[in-house]
DNA sequence: TTCGAGGTCCTACCCTGGTCGGAGGCCGGC
DNA sequence: GCCGGCCTCCGACCAGGGTAGGACCTCGAA
């Protein structure tokens, strides 16, 4: 988390004159902001960025030749380019998820107040991300069964073995294929298996494979 | 997302006097909140709710005998129990994803502005979500990995009966099970699983229940 | 009206997966 | 040294899963 510079430079990108005025005008009646560029669609983001000097990228979803996504996408994949706060009139959830992992920092809606946009800018400016709150619940919908807290307790009880057995389990694999990638027997295989289950209460392979997923074991 | 009502009824739950004071010297100094209780642990939040009619809990994560996260956990298990704003003062990744997990609507730190709580709290009550900006970056990026990006693309070739099937398996349910929960036989089910198998080029059961869980089938 | 797609149900067959109840070898801790 | 946990393997049995190939009905589009 970097300090916020004194003079946030930013870059709008939307096909809508109007839209890009206002939010111009937004951004320059606060102290701190300057609109070094405007672009009018997502394949001038490149050439805008290599001419100026960009702090944060405001960009629109709905654009004419190249959209929000792809722009982001593209940006993005230079690891030097400045964070992408995107900005959707409809927030339906293939744009978020669309938009969040072309690697958007930020994700706002146009019927946000302005103070919101502001706020968003400072924060992906110094490194920190920023969602619209009307969709924060369906990120974290998402985060709440995302894999990241290895909750590892639920395979506390499994020998090293048995969750190697698992976790090729839980790949898809059938017996003969884990016993062969294990260098053991099928009927090996089995009888970890069988322990497996009998472990972890559960009641078939099924259910193993459900529950290693919900656990990220994958 | 129902509207915020007029007043919105606020249940503080802190260990620390001084802090509960200062919480309700804000809340109540903003019109629409009213403080209706304060609890000083995390056990005593059960017997309070009972008692009281309360839209929104916020919730200390540290308590002596019951911490924030037990605590909300215990709440959340009643689906007509009021959304939990979880408040702290150090926001390392374990409470962040334990609280998140445990089902609050909310995480502020305790280092940011008071307008951010009063928001927060507007927020949930309206069954949205609000992450303190200086986490939303670290639930995003477990965002981006998880699978819940529903690249739909896979299943288009699938009619709907074949989706639920699949869903249904995805979920682990055998083909009895998945036949009574939808009232057909459990022969047509496996006419369905055997053409979501050739449809999705899928070898057998755990294929398909891994392919569903990798695009966030579940 | 005809045709095709989707949904339902059927028979019969085979194979994998899962259970039960063992057994032997290896290793680390008491 | 002995015990217990772990890994390995065995045989036999059976239920469920999966395949093949078809039949019937409904509904909407051509």
């Amino acid at each position: 988390m970097t300090d916020a510079p004194d003079l946030l430079r930013v870059l709008l990108v939307d096909d809508q004159e109007l839209v890009r005025s206002g939010l111009s005008r937004i951004l320059r009646r606060r102290d701190g902001f300057e609109v070094v560029g405007e672009c009018s669609d997502g394949d001038e983001v490149a050439a805008a960025l290599s001419r100026l000097a960009v702090d944060v990228v405001v960009m629109d979803l709905r654009m004419k030749r190249v959209d929000g996504i792809t722009a982001t996408r593209d940006l993005r994949s230079d690891p030097a380019a400045p964070p992408v706060i995107v900005l959707t009139t409809f927030d339906d959830d293939e744009m978020l998820s669309g938009a969040l992992r072309a690697g958007a920092a930020g994700f706002v809606l146009k019927d946000t107040p302005a103070e919101d946009l502001i706020r968003a800018v400072r924060a992906v400016a110094t490194g920190q991300a920023w969602l619209d709150p009307a969709v924060t619940a369906r990120v974290l919908t998402a985060y709440r069964t995302s894999p990241t807290a290895r909750s590892t307790m639920v395979f506390d009880d499994l020998t090293s073995r048995e969750l190697e057995v698992l976790t090729l389990m839980a790949r898809g694999l059938s017996n003969p294929e884990i016993a062969s990638q294990l260098f053991i027997s099928e009927l090996t295989v089995k009888s970890h298996v069988g322990r497996i289950f009998s472990k972890l209460d559960l009641r078939d392979r099924p259910a193993a494979i459900v529950l290693a997923h919900e656990h990220g074991l994958v």
